[in-house]
DNA sequence: CATAAAAGATACTACTTGGTATGTTTTACG
DNA sequence: CGTAAAACATACCAAGTAGTATCTTTTATG
């Protein structure tokens, strides 16, 4: 990695943690360059305003982090039931990251700028398309190999669990962990049915 | 209702509208207050700073309107679990100034404002705490009266289903109102397995 | 009506924000 | 090495922000 790639990419990380923390409006360019080698010349000259920066950061930073976390791990699966739910046992308990206070960087991001920026929004979109894609696959792979019933309808499981996964990010920034169990609990419940 | 009483919920109700849009930190006082009667003379001395505004906001207008549309009709009912599908049915396809693009403002508000700030995670805590607990109390009749296994979590069963809303209107703001008919799909399985 | 307090209006300030203008240094390459 | 472009640094600005100081109007009450 050369030197600039180094800065720019030193950049969209830091920005990444602190939106994740604050939010994306909420953090300032000179938060994201404050105590960092990285001046506002620097950052300018890579991105050409902030919301640039924003979309790069969707691109570079989480669209590769949550391949790799969901949609790797769904693809070679022997039992897709149980391959679900210790996706969502691995995303909720075991990302190191993660802090149960400023829940989901992604689904943070949806919330504040979906309905604000159509460029977010897209971008956004390719994310989630793509984990639920993921377990649409998952889930036909189950009943090709009959351990999930015919009459399921996948895309609507994908929804489902999708779904729930954001909400408890969203719980959880106000009840803690105590949730993410409950929700686990009841996630098995509504898994195993559809078997 | 006083002129003075009138002037003070214009204000809350105005703040309610744009911050459910636009974000709580996003809306400015003059955002509030423009195109409106109301000067910021008016604004603060009906509010110490905007931080005690959003808490009104919250105890005035959405507690409330939280109230009437979630714990009541709860409370009153035969039949438990069609009780709750009907709830979340309403809730999502028949409220009248919710947009699927704008989410829920109690949703919105707790993604953007429970990691940043104490008061508003308490206040918004009561909020959600209030309505898992008219579920528990729910779930809790259909288990006394038969309807309902015994072995069911009342408690989980309440974390689970506020989640997947939560979740759901998130990703309503990226996906539109399909996949509010997915969920209700997916929920009214996982409700039936309840039985 | 008188008057004190409540309610509201106006003008201002200190500070932050995204972005620019203009400079200097570093790097690649003939 | 020389030089042009890439990469970065510094100083600045216009717009917007929450909040204040100070004033005027409205309202309730004896």
């Amino acid at each position: 990695m050369t030197k600039a790639e180094n800065t720019r990419s030193g950049i969209l990380r830091r920005a990444f943690s602190l939106i994740y923390q604050k939010g994306y409006q909420a953090t300032s360019i000179d938060d994201i360059l404050v105590d960092s080698p990285v001046t506002k010349g620097a950052f300018f000259y890579h991105f050409k305003n902030k919301e640039e920066m924003g979309l790069a950061m969707i691109q570079e930073i989480m669209y590769p982090g949550m391949y790799d976390v969901l949609v790797t791990p769904l693809n070679n699966s022997t039992n897709p039931v149980e391959e679900l739910y210790l996706m969502m046992h691995n995303l909720l308990l075991k990302s190191p990251f993660f802090q149960v206070k400023y829940g989901c960087p992604a689904v943070n991001l949806i919330e504040e700028m979906a309905p604000l920026n159509e460029a977010f929004k897209q971008a956004l979109s390719k994310l989630i398309l793509q984990w639920q894609k993921a377990i649409i696959t998952n889930v036909n792979n189950g009943k090709n190999t009959g351990s999930i019933k015919p009459d399921v309808n996948a895309e609507q499981v994908a929804c489902f669990i999708t779904a729930g996964y954001g909400g408890v990010r969203n719980i959880g920034k106000l009840l803690g962990t105590a949730c993410y169990h409950s929700y686990l609990h009841e996630l098995k419940k509504y898994l195993n049915q559809l078997q």
